[in-house]
This record gives C-alpha cells, structure tokens and sequence, in this order.
DNA sequence: TATAGTTATAGAACACCGTTCTACAGGAAG
DNA sequence: CTTCCTGTAGAACGGTGTTCTATAACTATA
C-alpha cells in the first residue's frame, strides 16, 4: 500500500452538475411544502439520486440547510439594495428620504411574502435541527450594513433623530421584521396587511424624525 | 355482543394524574432542549410512561403540542393584563399612558425572554409539524383584545392619532414581536437590548402621538 | 493500453421519530 | 365470579438523519 498524493475534488468534472440540482430541489420543497418536508431522503429523490448524493457534496443536513441559508441572505441583500435612495440635496429632501425608506419596506415585505420559506429559515430558526455557523452569520449581518448606512445618512441630513445607527437601525429591522413575520405566520385579522405594513414604517419614522410636523 | 352503556372516562380515577406530568415534561423538554427533544417518546420518558400514555389523554402529538400553545396564551394574557392601567383623567394623563404602555412592552419582552420556547410555539411556527386548531387561535386572539381596548383608550383621551384602533394595535404587537423574536433568535449585535426594547416602543408611540411634542 | 488508486454511487443498516396494533392486567358492574 | 371496558406496555410500520459496505467509474501512471 503506497502512499499517493491524493487528487483535489474540483479536477474532476461530474456528467451533470448535481449540486446546484440539490440546492434547487431543497429549496423548492422548502417553499412548497414547508421544512418539515426538508428530508435528505426527499431532496436526493427530488434530484434523481441516493441520499448519499447529498452527503458527497455537503458535509450533512446542516450543510445543505446552511447553502440556503446564505443564498437567502445574498438574495435579501439585493433585494434590499436595489431600492432607489436620493444622491443629492434636493428639493423636498426629506420626503424623498421617506418615499425611499418606504420602499425599502415595501420590499423587505416583499422578499418575506415570496420566500415564505426561506424567510423562515433565515429569521425564525423554521428547521429546529439547524444553527447556522458563526461564519454564516457574519455574512448575514453584512445585510444589515445597508439599512445602517441609510439610517446615518438620514441623521447626517438632519432628518432623523441622532443616535447609534446600528441601535436605530435595529429599531427599523425589527419591525419589519414583526409585521412581515406576523404576517407569514397568519397572526392577523387584517384585510389589507400591505396597507398595514406600510403604515407601521410610516408611524416608525414619524417617530424617528429629528423634527416633528 | 350486547351494546353496553359506556362508562365516562372521568369517572375514573387514576393513582397519579398524568395529563399534568406530561405537559409539564414537554414544556420542560420545548424550555431546555428546544423544539427537536419534542418528541413522544421523550415526554413519555420523562413523565415515566411509555409512549401509549401520551395517546391515553391527548389525540397525538399536535394534541399535547396544541395544550402547551393554549396555556401558553392563557399564561400571556394573564402577564399583560397584569400591567398597571391610569384610571381616571389624572394630571399629566399622557405621561401616566404612556408610561404604563412601555410597561406593556417590557412585560411583553419579559414573557418572551423567560418562555421563549413558548413563546416560538405560540408565534413563530417553531413545531414544524404543528398547526394549531381554529379554536385555539381564536382563543389567542382574545388576547389581542387587552391590546386593542388600550389604544382605544388612548385614542378616546386624545393622546393617539385616530384610525382603527385593532390596526394600530397591529402594529404594536409586530413591533415588540419583531424586536422579542429577533432577540430569541440572537439576530442582534446590540449589548443593551433592553434598553433597545424599550427606545422602539417609546419611537413607536412617539409615532402613534396626537400631538407632536 | 493496462493497471492501480481514488472517488462517487447505491443500498443496507442503525437509532431515532410519530403512530398503530396487540396482548395483557386491573377495576367496575351485573 | 363473570363480563366488560379501560389503561398499560411492547412490538411493529414507515419515516427521519447518518454511517457503513460493496461496487462501479473515473484519473493517473507504467
């Protein structure tokens, strides 16, 4: 038995892809029947495959849970920054600030609403047996980082109340969070919850701005 | 074969009453352990039974799960009404309300902190297989009411902006549940999170204000 | 080209899960 | 005492995540 020096993974070419199969399937059964319908078994037959499929290319269950996980956050964070913001200083510099946080709203809802199961998985520990790793969560808070920076932008502007930006825009995640994750959950009576959502980042603001109208 | 009267189950009496242990063991597994350690056979376990004595007293899983989420809103409803409420038109009206709706919010955040397995059963979907019966949401939704007469009560005295008094107290709730259930998760970098608690809330109203200050 | 070595695969196996079935023990009613 | 019913324990079934085993396929070297 001699010793070989051992050929790296990646020289080698699959006849198809499989995971990025894996991924989708995971993903489509996520959004379609919830996590409880997120089985290795399930994921592997949905890509035409053993299970062992799934352990080749990630380390167990948590791995591939983990691949969703920031995919998710790296979807989120386009998402978020793909919101227009006002440049300059113009005229009625404020209510442009506020039409651009309400659309940062409108599509942090958004994103929540049509990846129902991603957004779960993401914010609501959905999978009870998944704990992202602490590199994971580094990436996810690199999100974050647009909704601070938008925050002292306001505050630089003199729009907003002064304060940490990272305490205040904790403030503003958190309740998009509340209503969306509510929302998702099904805890409301309200017919109109887009009108509902929007009007929750309107009263927020009202109560961040430096100056009261 | 005749056809025999059937005798009430609550006639019987048995040595030591189970119901009681077995929901105390599986709300001591959802505390400790989390979702995951939910199962049967370890509330059966724990309780000193076998499996079959947790299908004696409740219909299946969702049976004993569905007893937890009940008691779990009974309980909360109970830690909210508890906060003191002004009475009468005192002096400084606004003050006193205001004040005692951030005791809400805290005790909110209090309730969440100290159950907050309970608190993910009740409003974060955290038992996958688990939805609970129309009856028992309904039974949730009573607390709701406390909330809603409140800021009814506000509105009557003019210290709130007027509107539906259920949709303004929607958003109250998704505000403190969006900042609680962040926290539960630990999707925050912030080190005073109760001081952070209490400035949302405070920004929320200062929001929902009549009156600008 | 032929052979050796490494990898990915399928499938069985293990311990756990919710649930159901079966057989048995014990008390209540006639 | 006999009959009936209830609550019990334990096995069993199909599902889960995971590991092990044997085989097939591919790469690299002689």
């Amino acid at each position: 038995m001699k010793k070989v020096t051992p050929v790296k993974k990646c020289e080698r070419i699959a006849a198809v892809d499989l995971e990025p199969a894996l991924l989708l399937a995971a993903k489509k059964l996520l959004t379609e029947e919830g996590p409880s319908a997120l089985s290795i078994r399930r994921i592997a037959a949905s890509a035409g495959v053993a299970p062992m499929g799934v352990y080749n290319r990630f380390k167990n269950k948590s791995g591939i849970v983990e691949a969703l996980f920031r995919q998710g956050f790296v979807d989120f964070d386009a998402a978020m920054s793909s919101v227009e913001f006002p440049i300059g200083t113009e005229k009625n510099l404020q209510k442009e600030y506020l039409k651009s946080i309400e659309a940062m709203g409108m599509k942090y809802r958004e994103f929540a609403i049509q990846n129902p199961g991603i957004y779960q998985l993401m914010f609501m520990k959905s999978v009870p047996e998944f704990a992202p790793t602490i590199d994971a969560v580094a990436g996810a808070f690199n999100c974050f980082g647009t909704l601070v920076e938008r925050v002292a932008w306001g505050q630089r502007a003199k729009i907003l109340i002064a304060g940490d930006p990272v305490e205040i825009g904790q403030r503003v995640w958190a309740t998009c969070h509340g209503a969306a994750s509510l929302e998702i959950v099904g805890i409301t009576k309200l017919l109109d919850v887009e009108n509902h959502f929007r009007m929750l980042v309107a009263t927020l603001f009202r109560g961040l701005l430096r100056e009261s109208k």
